[in-house]
RNA sequence: CGGGGAGUAGCGCAGUCUGGUAGCGCACUACACUGGGGGUGUAGGGGCCGCAGGUUCAAAUCCUGUCUCUCCGACCA
């Protein structure tokens, strides 16, 4: 992508709504506009980095199993009167009423409508385990939006729902997204760490909420030095045993958000002990037959007899990753993007952008890294260098190729890595070398 | 929802107390210089001072109402 022909609003100075890292970087760095509290569009630049963790969170569901549905962003109160939370949601629950005088809402979540969606396709214990999601939008009228898209009104969300015969074979579906998480967020470059939760709202019995740690977490969290050593990329076993057995792995060593943590029972003493902030990212929970039963979600079994299923359902807050990421991953100059992430790969600087010959080798080398399936945002303006350079920093790419007339002299152009800032001269094939090795 | 703060050019702000025809920096446009870390100069464009009433010869400024944004607290992916 040449810069010339793209849209990157980028903003020099701190926008003054914005109190926290992520929040001034994603309006710095163009890649999204408030709309309203709490509401946001997407520009090009943060539209690429949501659609990279989309797809990562997508791809490691349907590793596990999952299958993607959409479900639509406005639901019929019907549902919600029948499972009784209609009352019990409060305002947090954005109603509306349509043309006809009809009670609608803009969805904060999907418990109800998956369960009428399975209970009328689905009738026999033979067609379980299910364990259906989608990507999609939701609302919930925050008391207090904040943090840019980290606590916004409408979030993008990532929720599965699993269906079982039996709460152990319920269990075996939380595990797989216990599993599920770990690479997911293992994937996107982050180090999260699964915690005990509060079932709140939601309900039942077991649940774990999944932490990116961050200086500006939301919350306080406790956690053993263990985990710090720990693989979380592990790979997708092929049998219960080998979930529970990871399962057990990561759940073993003590980990507790404020809520939940007591200093007089920890089991950890001391220098073992880390305590930290941290973001939550990803919530799951098994529940069993909360839903199922009032809203009738059963199946037939094996001796004939009506069960009702034993349900879970799993969240990964996709948007609110977009912020979680970069409070994670940036230093005083900009975003550092995991390259999973990363909106594009390569940013191609062209510093003498009014000398002819610099300008013909970056078409070239710009092309053939095109050509190369590389993803690279050129920038071909007649801004100065350091302006490219400040604004290559701000939005973070992984790496940096500067193109000089300089360096042209003796035929090399420079290579930066963001993260590390390390910098290395290097020929053009010795460039394309590396990135398509 | 309780308690604070703020709405003046795209962004960041001054001006409001003490009413008198709206300003600064950055950004933007043109030209010239510059060209490896947000460079320099010259000349420009852009604002119903959040909105609605009121007081006054005169309102960004005073009064009333209203909307929005934001910070702290209790709640959430």
């Amino acid at each position: 992508m040449r810069l010339s022909r793209y849209f990157l609003p980028t903003i020099k100075e701190n926008p003054s709504e914005a109190q926290i890292a992520s929040h001034r970087l994603m309006l710095r760095a163009g890649m999204i506009r408030q709309g309203a509290a709490g509401i946001y569009s997407w520009l090009p630049l943060g539209l690429r980095v949501l659609k990279k963790i989309e797809n990562i969170v997508r791809e490691e569901q349907n590793r596990a199993g999952a299958l993607e549905v959409l479900m639509p962003t406005i639901q019929s109160s019907e549902l919600w009167e029948e499972s009784g939370r209609y009352d019990d949601y409060g305002k947090e629950m954005l109603r509306i009423e349509d043309r006809h005088g009809r009670n609608m809402l803009f969805g904060p979540t999907n418990e109800e409508m998956i369960t009428d969606i399975f209970r009328r396709e689905i009738h026999s214990y033979k067609d379980l385990p299910k364990n259906l999601y989608h990507i999609q939008w939701k609302f919930r009228d925050e008391i207090r939006p904040r943090f840019g898209v980290m606590r916004g009104r409408e979030f993008l969300m990532k929720d599965a729902y699993s269906f079982d015969l039996t709460p152990e074979e319920g269990v075996n579906s939380y595990n797989a997204m216990f599993v599920a998480y770990l690479r997911t967020f293992a994937r996107l470059g982050l180090k999260a760490i699964p915690m005990r939760a509060d079932t709140g709202p939601i309900g039942g019995d077991l649940s774990h909420e999944f932490l990116v740690i961050a200086e500006t977490g939301e919350s306080e969290v406790f956690f053993h030095k263990d985990f710090e050593g720990m693989e979380s990329l592990v790979d997708f076993p092929a049998d219960a045993e080998g979930l529970q057995a990871i399962v057990n792995e990561w759940t073993t060593p003590y980990a507790a958000t404020e809520e939940m943590h007591s200093e007089d029972d920890c089991p950890v003493e001391g220098n073992n002990l880390i305590r930290g902030r941290g973001i939550e990212v990803g919530h799951i929970f098994f529940f069993g037959d909360k839903y199922s039963k009032p809203m009738k979600a059963s199946v037939q079994g094996p001796e004939g007899e009506m069960l009702n299923v034993q349900m879970g359902s799993y969240g990964v807050g996709v948007s609110r990753l977009v912020g979680g990421i970069i409070e994670a991953c940036h230093d005083e100059n900009g975003i550092v993007w995991p390259e999973a992430v990363a909106p594009f790969k390569i940013g191609l600087m062209n510093l003498g952008a009014k000398n002819e010959e610099c300008t013909a080798f970056c078409d070239v080398l710009y092309a053939e890294l095109e050509e190369a399936g590389i993803e690279v945002l050129f920038d071909d303006t007649k801004d100065g260098a350091g302006a490219k350079f400040k604004n290559m920093d701000l939005i973070g790419l992984p790496w940096q190729v500067a193109v000089g007339p300089r360096g042209l002299k003796n035929g090399v152009v420079e290579l930066k890595n963001r993260k590390t800032g390390e910098k290395e001269e290097l020929t053009k094939e010795a460039l394309l070398a590396k990135f398509t090795a």
